[in-house]
DNA sequence: CGGAACATTGACCCATGTCAAGTGTCGTGG
DNA sequence: CCACGACACTTGACATGGGTCAATGTTCCG
């Protein structure tokens, strides 16, 4: 079972060879931290992949309540969609690259390559596997355990990455999570505050998280009260 | 902007007509309601298209909370990922009956019409959509905004179908209900009849419902405290 | 007719939201 | 290099929406 959250519509599209040419080539594009790539509304003009950077995906109601549905890291392709225009908003969390691919591009690509809609179709299935996990979290699970699987999603990708999976750096802010996860800044930071005295986790910086027993936070998530004494039983 | 709550994968594959050839003659499966289609870790050695009936789609936490991620009516093509297990469960919520594409079939299908992988893509690129339309109405709405997007989506589902848009059917239980919006079979009661209460609908039975101010419900969904004075209004 | 499953309703409670101070932290300009 | 302002974060007090627990009602089917 999959209980994980994953952070990010895990589009880390290896398996694009010929349509990886033309993304190479593709225009590069500069945004700075806070600026749109695209919003709700915008023709959907072309797809982006990330280079450097993060962006955060979001919806927003009328009255300004807001949903990321996801953040997109180095690797990660934004604006696939059936419809002619975008159904969210892209903004850059921090100064980001992006590859820029005009649609008639991609459609010029899937015709040459047969296999590529294919392959679209496999990145499409994992985000909407990822954006299913997140409905399991914000529809289910309690905020603690909503933050520790966010952090916990951190720490494998860290590890997927060859990086320090007890430790990273956020790129977003309290808000930001908060959107995503479902709950508000001061409950995030709340919780933050738990799992530190909690012994848990530590911040060097409020942007910097160090994990110091994923055991533990790993029980936590899976709805599992009373971590720390499971832990000590079980290790 | 989508501001409403997409009821279903929107997978109704007109498009796929080489494909829908081959689905016409494919194998019938019957289900009786609560019947699994298949659940999470089974190998997803099929793709169904539902015929009749309707399917839930759910996963489960080890402690048993339940996320509904989407219902299949009939058209609803429901099996299709990246995986080769099922990451979640299919459990028909009324007697269902299913036509069964082998994998291997799909994969021929796909290898014969060079479009298909990519209007596969555009399949799951709607259920992308909706998942994330979900995503922002559990993370963000209140109980009421919630059940009320619930009932506004099956009405325009029944519009689009040449039924009555103020009058249907619900195939679910509360249970059902509550687990797909994220909230407590109580609270998903005390919604309705807190509908009931201001004459927004009716429910000759507890599963028949009846729109009565359409125009009111849809201010509710998306967060207007007091629709009905400002329908007067507007009206 | 009886029982199981589903739905409603009520009383109570608690996790999380809201509102309101504070306290860093960082970048800029003097 | 320091002072300032803006912004992000934390913390506290309090409010409340929705969860929990429990009883009752309803429907359906054997």
């Amino acid at each position: 079972m999959q209980t994980h959250l994953a952070l990010q519509p895990a589009v880390t599209a290896r398996p694009l060879t010929g349509f990886e040419q033309t993304l190479a080539s593709a225009a590069l594009k500069r945004v700075e931290a806070k600026e749109f790539v695209f919003v709700e509304g915008d023709a959907a003009s072309h797809v982006y992949r990330v280079e450097t950077g993060a962006v955060a995906l979001f919806k927003v109601l009328a009255d300004g309540r807001r949903q990321i549905v996801g953040f997109a890291y180095p690797g990660d392709l934004i604006g696939l969609g059936a419809e002619v225009e975008h159904v969210m908003n892209a903004q850059a969390i921090k100064p980001t690259r992006l590859r820029c691919l005009p649609m008639s591009g991609l459609h010029r690509s899937v015709a040459q390559d047969p296999s590529l809609g294919f392959k679209l179709y496999q990145v499409l299935a994992r985000e909407l596997a990822s954006a299913r996990d997140l409905m399991l979290t914000t529809g289910q699970r309690s905020a603690t355990e909503r933050v520790v699987s966010f952090l916990l999603a951190f720490s494998r990708r860290n590890e997927r990455n060859g990086q320090d999976p007890a430790a990273f750096e956020l790129p977003m802010t309290r808000a930001d999570i908060g959107d995503f996860l479902g709950l508000t800044i001061e409950t995030v930071s709340r919780t933050f505050t738990k799992l530190k005295t909690m012994a848990l986790i530590e911040l060097p910086h409020s942007s910097q998280v160090k994990l110091i027993d994923i055991d533990a936070l790993e029980n936590l998530a899976i709805g599992n009260k009373d971590a720390m004494s499971i832990t000590a039983i079980g290790g």
